[in-house]
DNA sequence: CAATATAAGTTTACAGGGTAAATTAAAGGA
DNA sequence: TCCTTTAATTTACCCTGTAAACTTATATTG
C-alpha cells in the first residue's frame, strides 16, 4: 500500500522488527536473529526490513538501545522513590540487578563487546547516558553526604564496574561456585556499597 | 606426506593456526577471522584445519584457552614475585590489569559473553581454573590476615568482578569521561581493594 | 621391489547468511 | 486518465561454515 506511511507508522514497524528481534534472540540466542528469520517472524520479505533499518547493526543497536531505554526507566524509578543518598544509591544498586537478572539477554546485548561501537547510533547513544547519568547522580549523593570521598566521577565508575563485573562474570559462569541469583538479588552486592560508605572510603 | 604427523607436529600446527587467529582478530576485528582467511593465512587450503579442530567453536576455545594460559602466568608470575597479603593482591591486581590493556582483543575474546559455553571445551576450563585460583588465592591471604572480614570465596568474587568490570566498562567505551588507561595501570582499581582493605572491611 | 592400505590434504558442492539491483504494485496529483 | 512516487518483493551475488568425494604420497606388507 504505498504513498505515505506515517512517521507513526515508521515507529510502529521499526517497534515491531525490535521486538521480534528480542523474542528471537531470548527464544533461540544470537545466532537466531537473522534478517531472513525477522522477516518472516514479521510476515515480510526478506528485503522490507531494509526501509526501516540501514543494516543488521543498526537494527541490533535499535534493539540495545531500547533495552537501555528501559533500564534507565528502571534505574530512574528506585532512584526517586528513595530518599536519603544511601538509600537511593542501595535502591538503584538493586534496580540494576534486578534488570540485569530479569533481563539477561537483554542485558548480554547491551554490553556485549564484540558489537560494533555505539558512536555510531545516536539513539543508542543517548539511552545508554541516561542510564549512566542515574549511576553519577547516585554516586554524587555519596559523595555530597560525606558517605565516600573521593571524585564522584570515579567513585561511579567503581560502583558501577563493581556491580557489571559482578553480573557478567556470573552471566558468563566464571564464578566458581556459582552465586546464587536470588542472593545477588537480595543483596551481596550491597554490601561493596555498604563496605565503602560504611566509613571513610576514599577513592582517588 | 601422509602417513604419521607426529604429537609434536600436531601441537605445532594448531599453535600456528591459534596464532593466525589472533593476529587477523586483532589487525582486522573478530569479523575477519574466518576459516578461509584463517586458511589463507597458513597458505593452506580452506579444509585443512578441520584435520585439527573439529569446527570453528573449537579454534576460537583454544585461543581462548592459550589467552587465559599467558593470563595465569602473568598473574602467578606477579603473585609469587611479592611477598605479604597486601602487596601480594596489589601485585597481582596489576598484572591482571596490565595484561587485560597490553592484550585488550585478547581479553575482550577470553570474556566475551557471545561466545559458546566453556564448559564443552576440557582445555578452556582447565586455563581459565588456573587464573581463577591464583585470584582465589590472593583473596584468601587477604581474609587470613585479617584484612577484610568475610568467606574468602566471596572476597575473591567481589575484588574480581571490580577489576573486571572496570576494564569491560573502559574496552566497551562505556565509561565517560575515559579513564586514562596509564592511570589504571597505575593503580585506580588499587583504591578498591585498599579502600576494603584499609580498615575493617566487611563482607557477606 | 611391487602392491596395497592409510592418512594428509585438496576440490567440489551445498545450505544459509547479508544485501545490491532490478522489478512489481499501489496510491495521489495532474 | 495517466504519470509519478514509493512500499514491497523478487532475483541475484558473494561470502560463510562445513560435508563428501577425490587426490596424493608415504609405510607397511606380500
Amino acid at each position: 500500500m504505498p504513498r505515505a506511511l506515517s512517521p507513526a507508522e515508521v515507529e510502529a514497524f521499526r517497534d515491531r522488527l525490535c521486538a521480534a528481534a528480542e523474542r528471537l534472540f531470548a527464544e533461540h540466542g544470537p545466532q537466531a536473529v537473522t534478517m531472513r528469520q525477522l522477516a518472516v517472524a514479521l510476515g515480510v520479505s526478506p528485503m522490507t526490513p531494509y526501509r526501516y533499518f540501514r543494516d543488521k547493526d543498526d537494527i541490533l543497536a535499535a534493539v540495545r538501545a531500547s533495552g537501555f531505554e528501559r533500564f534507565a526507566i528502571a534505574l530512574e524509578a528506585a532512584y526517586r522513590a528513595a530518599d536519603g543518598p544511601l538509600e537511593r544509591s542501595l535502591a538503584v544498586g538493586r534496580a540494576y540487578v534486578g534488570f540485569a537478572l530479569k533481563n539477561p539477554d537483554a542485558y548480554r546485548l547491551m554490553f556485549d563487546l564484540s558489537q560494533p561501537n555505539e558512536a555510531d547510533y545516536p539513539d543508542l547513544v543517548a539511552a545508554s547516558r541516561r542510564a549512566r547519568d542515574i549511576m553519577a547522580g547516585q554516586a554524587t549523593g555519596l559523595v555530597e553526604a560525606g558517605l565516600i570521598e573521593g571524585d564522584p566521577v570515579l567513585v561511579s565508575h567503581m560502583l558501577w564496574a563493581a556491580l557489571h563485573g559482578g553480573l557478567v562474570l556470573q552471566l558468563a559462569g566464571k564464578l566458581s561456585p556459582a552465586i546464587d541469583p536470588s542472593a545477588l538479588r537480595r543483596g551481596a552486592f550491597e554490601a561493596i556499597i555498604r563496605g565503602l560508605a560504611g566509613r571513610g572510603a576514599v577513592l582517588s
